[in-house]
Parts: C-alpha cells; structure tokens; sequence
DNA sequence: AGCCAATAGTTGACAAAAGCAACGATATGC
DNA sequence: GCATATCGTTGCTTTTGTCAACTATTGGCT
C-alpha cells in the first residue's frame, strides 16, 4: 500500500517536474511581443467577452493596480477596447478588437504548437493515455465524488474478464496453472449457454467503466442455488464490495425461489473465507486435491435462504 | 475517438487548471521569509550538496547573475556556503549549512503541508486514483517510446482476454449475441485444456502490457491445422498486426509438420476475408447461419502449407 | 433626497525579480 | 604559452509585481 507520506512525495515530484514542462512550453510565446500575462489576459477576453477588469483579475490573479496598467497598454496597441456598461458605471466591459482576435488567434495557436510539440514525439496510445491521467486529475482535483461502485448485471465481454482476472490473479497470487483458467472459461460458457434470468444471475462491480469485482449464481437442481466465480480487483479490496456482491447474489436466489445456497472454494482463499462464514455459510466438505498444480484443499460450504 | 486537437485542447486546459493549483500551493511559502526561487535554490542544495552554480541555474532556469546574487544573499544570511573544490577553481561547490539545513526542513514541511492540504479533501481512493495518474503523466512524458509492438506466448489471464474482447467487440460492432461469447469460451477452455506446444499455439500480438490482438493453431486432425480467434484491437488496426499474427501461425503450424491450415469465419469481416486472401488461403464452402444472433454467411478457407 | 459604505478601477511610488552584457578568474586544447 | 571556453561576479537596466491613496459610481439606509 501506499502511505499518505509517499503520496505527497510523489505529487511533489510530480508538480516539480510538470512546472518545469510547461515553463519550457511557455517559453514558445517569447518571440510573440506578449509577455505570459498579456497572454493570458488576452486568452480570457477572448473567452470570455465583456468581462470586466476585476474579474479578470479574480481568474488571473492579478493586482488590480498592474492589471490596469496592462490592460491601458493592450488598449494603446489597439488590440482591446473597453466600454462603459450602462447597467453600471463603475465597470469597463473588455473586448478584442480585430487585432486582438488575430493576435489572440497568433497567440493561440503558438501555444498549441508548443503543446503540440509536447505530446508529438508520444506514440498514440502514450498520447491518449496522458490525456485520460491529466483528465483524471482534474476530476479527482474537481473533487467529483468518485463514481460509487455499484453493481450490474453481465454485459459483453463480461464473461471473459471474470476468465482473465481469475486466471491471472490466481497465477500470480497462489500459482495456479491453466487448468484453473480453463475450469472457469467452462463454468463461464456454460453460464452464457444456459443464462435463464429467473434461474441465474452474474453480478459486476463496477465503478465507471472499471470492472472491479464479480460473482455468479447458477441452479444446482432441488432448489438449490450455486455460487460461483467469486471475485474482488486487489485494487478494491477492502471496500465491501465481496460482501456487497454475496449479498446481491443471495438477495436474487431468495427471489428466485431457491432454498439452499451453496458454493466451493478453497481453503487458501481465506478472505474469501471470512466473509462466506460471516454470511452464515457452514462449512460441510474438505477434500485435498490437486486439479490446478499446487496441494489444495476444496471447500464446500453451503447455508439455508 | 479523439482527435489530436481535442487531446491538444484537454491538455492545454489542464496546464491552466493545474498550474493555478500549484500557484495556490506556493502561497504557502509567502509567510516563510524566502522568496520561491529562494525555496527552490535551497531544495535543489540539500538535494544534491555540492552541486555548482552553474548546473543549479540549468536545473531551475534561472539567469547566472541573478542567481550569483541570491546565493549571495542566502551565503550573507548564514544558509549556504561554498568552497571552491580542489579540481576546479572556477567552480563553488553549494551546501546547506546547519541554519540552512533547518529551513530547508522547515520549507520542505510547509510544501508538504500545502499538498497535503490539497489531497486532504479527496477520498482515499480518489487520492490513490490523482497519484497514480500523475505518475502515469510523468512515464508518458519521460517519453519511454512506446514499445513496439510485438507477438509472445500466451500467459495466464489471456485467454480470458481473448473472450472477453471477442464478446465484447463483436457485440458492438456486429450485434452478436452472447452465444458467440459462450462459443469463443469453449474453444479457449478447450485449448487450455489440451494444450500441446508440439501441436497447438496461441499467439498475443502485445505492446508491453497491453494486448493488442491474438490468434491461435489447434490441431484438427488428418495433418491440417486449425486457425482460430484471429482478433485484432481497432485502435491497433492497420498496423500490420493481423498479418504478423497470421505469419506467425503459419509459421508455427509449417514447423509442427501439418501439411495444410483451415479456417472459419463469416462474410461480414471483410478485413480478415482480404488478410486471408492475400495470404494464399482459398474460400471452400459458403453456408449461412443464424448462430450468433444476426443472419450470417459463414466461410470455411484453406490452403496447403 | 441625501448620506455612507462598498465596489470598480486608476494612479503614483516603490520594491522585488529577472535579464543583459561586460568582466575577472580559472581551466583546457593545441 | 597562447587562444578559447567555462564558471562565476558585478553594474546597469527592464520587467513585473505590490501597496496605498485616490476618483467615480452604485446601492442601501434613514
């Protein structure tokens, strides 16, 4: 894990380092005669016409007494006209004028070559994903209350990201061999052959596009229910979101009528564990096997509705 | 999909969000006595004692005379001294004495205390989601070029890949039904369970982590060899990744000794009905199905090796 | 209506920050 | 040992930013 220490260090070497970017990108508009703020006032009256020279300020902050005498310069040169707005006569509505526009446009697209000339010498895929971090941060930054994780129904491409994750997590994590991820790829067709939404359901957490977690239910025949595929992204661990998913899944077997829940697991996965016998789950069968390379003990626990 | 003018737009946005945040974070340091380029100059001395001048005024930019000046100030206030090093009497070799030392601690916690103020208000996981992407920015831009992309092996986690992108892609693009995802679990399951390196392949076309396309050979008996789950990702497409993978399957089924390669698709991928073309496979039975949902016409192709 | 406080912007004086160019001291290459 | 380059210093200048006093206008209040 990462502590908060850590974070701050790297968000520290993070802003060094991307100032310094763009220091060097803004160091383009030195042979344009604006200075940085005659830039960037430009770019905001651009943007936003009529705004008046205290707002101005506000957004750029800038003092008030140098933001007028920037702006009288700008004026001199033509490039912006102020306008006493009747409404109040206190205020000086800026706008560009022709010049301004096409010294703004100069401007505007000077910065964007210096962008440009950022991200070039990216590949593509670097491209987009710097774009989708710096859009990120933003968002974190925005304080956009992350998207909740919450859960759904399987969709395309479901089934074979339950495969994926289990058989790589797995691999990684208890050194499971193919035979795992060839059982589940089964269990997983076997589902999508005979998904009968009265009979069967496959839940996802998912948290935007970013799946996190899952868990099926199948019919094991007299009333009894089956839990399958029960999983949690190492990421988003400690969420609740296994609880989360074996509640869902036990919510829908209730409804569907059945009886019984059972499921196997094995006696490594000890989370797991915990949280099938903190939901009333007993433990009924252990069997030593080997069917994915390491010594294992199966699991099977089973508990009423 | 993005174009390079949005990602220019959304990069440009963020160089404006983001450094007015960092402006923010400095103002933190207006209550100490030193300047921000005072603050700078001592991080940069306590990270790298003996650092010269010269290499001090690259790393921050800064004019040589201008520079000259604050050391002096900083040297007058009893924070620095310099030596001149034994092998270079032009030089003078930087460092933080015990005064300095202790404000340079005392500016590092204020720093800290500023990022520490700005992730403060996030949640946990949005804190752990802004540093993951800052660091993700700063791996773009240290501009590691993208690898190239290349085939390997198929590893834990992949098959489900395969699945979970055939599922996913063919749903979107050709409206197919979860029957072909079931379908393409079957064979993948199949595959790992009778994997013969001697007689079977599968192929991942990857750039680093991330996998870009795949292919596989099974053995379908009578020396022909069986071409299956040929997937190319659409933003990897038109790189000549559908044909590498094909060559390398041809090559692999000619080294396992099978004398001829089949395989089945349907009418509607014109793409990998040209790839297949040109690389000398022959269209041998037509036969339409509605196996996957929509009315299809599916092919069967061969050629000898 | 008339007064007062608040707001928007301007101006002068000044200080800090930064840049430029000339210069001295030392090192390096031929 | 001389030309040339490097490292740093200093004087001079411009740019940038700050502060406080000031004018003009508005809006609320009695």
């Amino acid at each position: 894990m990462m502590d908060e220490t850590e974070q701050i260090d790297r968000i520290r070497l993070f802003n060094r380092a991307y100032t310094r970017r763009i220091g060097v990108l803004d160091e383009g508009l030195l042979d344009s005669p604006f200075s940085l703020t005659e830039a960037r006032i430009l770019f905001e009256i651009a943007t936003a016409p009529d705004i008046s020279a205290g707002s101005l300020g506000g957004i750029l902050d800038l003092d008030a007494g140098y933001l007028s005498r920037t702006l009288k310069k700008l004026e001199q040169s033509g490039l912006v006209v102020a306008s006493r707005p009747a409404e109040d006569g206190r205020r000086r509505a800026l706008r560009l004028t022709a010049a301004g526009e096409s010294a703004f446009k100069a401007l505007d697209a000077a910065s964007r070559d210096a962008v440009a000339g950022m991200l070039g010498p990216l590949g593509p895929q670097n491209r987009l994903r710097l774009v989708a971090a710096a859009d990120t941060i933003l968002a974190c930054l925005a304080g956009s209350p992350e998207p909740a994780a919450r859960l759904r129904a399987h969709q395309p491409g479901d089934m074979g990201w339950i495969i994926e994750r289990h058989g790589a997590l797995y691999a990684a994590e208890y050194d499971f061999d193919a035979r795992f991820e060839a059982l589940v790829a089964e269990i997983a067709a076997d589902f999508l052959r005979h998904f009968d939404p009265a009979r069967s359901c496959c839940l996802i957490a998912a948290r935007g596009d970013e799946r996190l977690g899952s868990a099926m239910v199948v019919d094991a025949g007299d009333g009894v229910a089956k839990l399958r595929l029960v999983l949690v992204e190492p990421q988003a661990r400690g969420l609740g979101l296994g609880r989360l998913l074996l509640e869902g899944c036990l919510d829908f077997a209730r409804q569907a009528g059945y009886r019984r829940m059972t499921l196997w697991t094995n006696s490594i996965l000890t989370t797991a564990r915990q949280l099938y016998e903190t939901a009333g789950f007993q433990l009924v069968d252990e069997a030593e096997h080997s069917d994915f390379g390491p010594r294992l003990i199966g699991q099977s626990w089973t508990r009423d509705l």
